[in-house]
RNA sequence: GGUCCUGUGGAGCAGUUGGAGUGCUCGCCGCCCUGUCAAGGCGGAGGUCGCGGGUUCAAGUCCCGUCAGGACCGCCA
């Protein structure tokens, strides 16, 4: 008999199916108990009336692996309207070790620390699984916008040899004998991919050694990476960026409807055009002092809200940051030089994506390193492609865990990452 | 890295100006309950109050140190 999963069950009323999963909860009654099992679709209610059966099932432990067979029976009482009647229940395992929260209980009531000292049983509660699975949703929305756009999945490596950007903590290691370092970004290999593909895009980890210690802060974190060839400057990237968000909140809301049901979330829309306010202009609308070079966590709370009213949008870009704080491959405005045609993007007030035009010119990576007093010497198989002809072009990296954690509302980036790296957690 | 806050049974918390027995909710164990929905009722077990030192007749409570966790800031995705 082949096995169905819970949510197939009104399917399948009258006959007798095989369901598998955990033991979610028992409730035992004089006369009769009830098993409910979880599986990855949803639960399912198992009723026991046989004596030697319901002996077998009190003998059990929550999150014990069973195997059911039975019979499919409607009934207006049971929570999903079925329920599953004169079953034999089969341990596919020894009775498991409960964990230290109640995975049957509507919210998980352990503080972070505890659920992610216990992640591998924390993450089966239906809230944390199900951003997980917005997660997953949200990557595939990504792709899929990608690639119906001629865009190109690379893979870059994850040990480098020098540091991407300079200023940045790495984490060093030993590599045969030889210094490496865990790469904080595919920046340069992206922009060496468009001089193949035109058009990339990346999905891997990226690693920070910065002592951040903050609630949107992970020592390892997903990056959704994007770069692009024969641009005309920032504009474009940002309406790919504009395309691409959409059709990330698209792949949650088609492949994730159940996960959003369960957290509660509506999935915000896109404006066709997010607005978008220059960085001199940021600052006066956060309040922030005219010379200030960046936005601080506050002001750029306080531009959501101001998107928020003003436009009706959890989008808004912030062009032209000033030079000074952008690495030394960005683009300047052409117009304004001490300005950039770099971008943030805030999504309900907080910085989301960092991008921008590059440089594309081999005498312009010179003139950039030797402003900034930097050696070309590291940088050399980089720069040097330069000399072989790029394409006007600029990227953008989105940070997987900020977004699902700010379209679901979660405090912490934690709550959303299955085994979140951080300055003091490397285990589990 | 800076500032502030918190460490009390398995989980989440309370414990007042230092004062007789550390209390509550949930879980766990036992008994009861004809259909539960985070089931319900009765009973029970389980705690070096993070650790070390100090003040005091007396410390969960005050002081110092230390370890762990959290929030904000710096910085960033």
């Amino acid at each position: 008999m082949q096995r169905i999963l819970s949510t197939q069950l009104p399917a399948h009323v009258g006959a007798s199916v095989r369901l598998a999963g955990w033991v979610h909860r028992r409730r035992l009654l004089k006369s009769v108990a009830f098993l409910i099992v979880r599986d990855a679709a949803g639960l399912a209610q198992v009723v026991v009336a046989a004596p030697d059966v319901r002996a077998q099932v009190e003998a059990l432990t929550e999150e014990t692996v069973v195997e059911v067979v039975g019979t499919v029976v409607a009934n207006p009482t049971a929570p999903a309207g079925v329920e599953v009647v004169e079953p034999t229940v089969r341990p596919l395992g020894p009775p498991a070790v409960p964990p230290p929260f109640d995975l049957y209980r509507p919210v998980l009531a352990a503080s972070l620390p505890t659920q992610l000292d216990h992640a591998s049983t924390a993450l089966r509660h239906p809230t944390r699984s199900a951003a997980l699975r917005i997660s997953a949703a949200a990557v595939a929305g990504f792709r899929a916008t990608l690639d119906r756009r001629r865009f190109v999945e690379v893979h870059t490596p994850k040990v480098v040899g020098s540091s991407t950007e300079s200023g940045a903590n790495v984490f060093a290691l030993d590599w045969f004998g030889r210094p490496a370092y865990l790469a904080q970004s595919p920046q340069f290999y992206k922009q060496l991919m468009v001089g193949v593909f035109e058009r990339v895009y990346e999905v891997g980890p990226v690693f920070r050694a910065e002592p951040h210690d903050t609630v949107r802060h992970l020592a390892q974190y997903t990056s959704l990476d994007v770069e692009l060839g024969f641009v005309t400057d920032h504009r474009d990237v940002m309406a790919v960026l504009r395309d691409t968000v959409a059709g990330m909140l698209a792949g949650v809301a088609d492949r994730a409807g159940g996960a959003l049901d369960t957290l509660g979330v509506t999935v915000p829309a896109v404006p066709a055009e997010i607005p978008a306010v220059h960085f001199t202009d940021a600052l006066a609308i956060a309040g922030a002092p005219a010379g200030e070079p960046d936005l601080a966590p506050a002001h750029e709370r306080a531009l959501g809200e101001w998107a928020r009213a003003e436009y009706g949008s959890d989008f808004l870009f912030v062009t032209g940051y000033p030079m000074a704080k952008r690495p030394f491959y960005t683009h300047p405005d052409p117009a304004r030089p001490a300005y950039s045609n770099g971008f943030d993007l805030l999504f309900r007030g907080m910085e989301l994506v960092t991008g921008g035009q590059r440089l594309h010119r081999h005498a312009d990576y010179l003139a950039a390193l030797a402003a900034r007093c930097e050696p070309v010497e590291p940088y050399a198989g980089y720069v040097d492609a330069f000399r072989h002809g790029m394409p006007p072009h600029g990227g953008f990296a989105i940070g997987l865990e900020r977004f699902v954690a700010r379209l679901i509302g979660a405090a912490n980036v934690r709550e959303v990452t299955a085994f979140p790296r951080d300055l003091h957690r490397l285990t589990p």
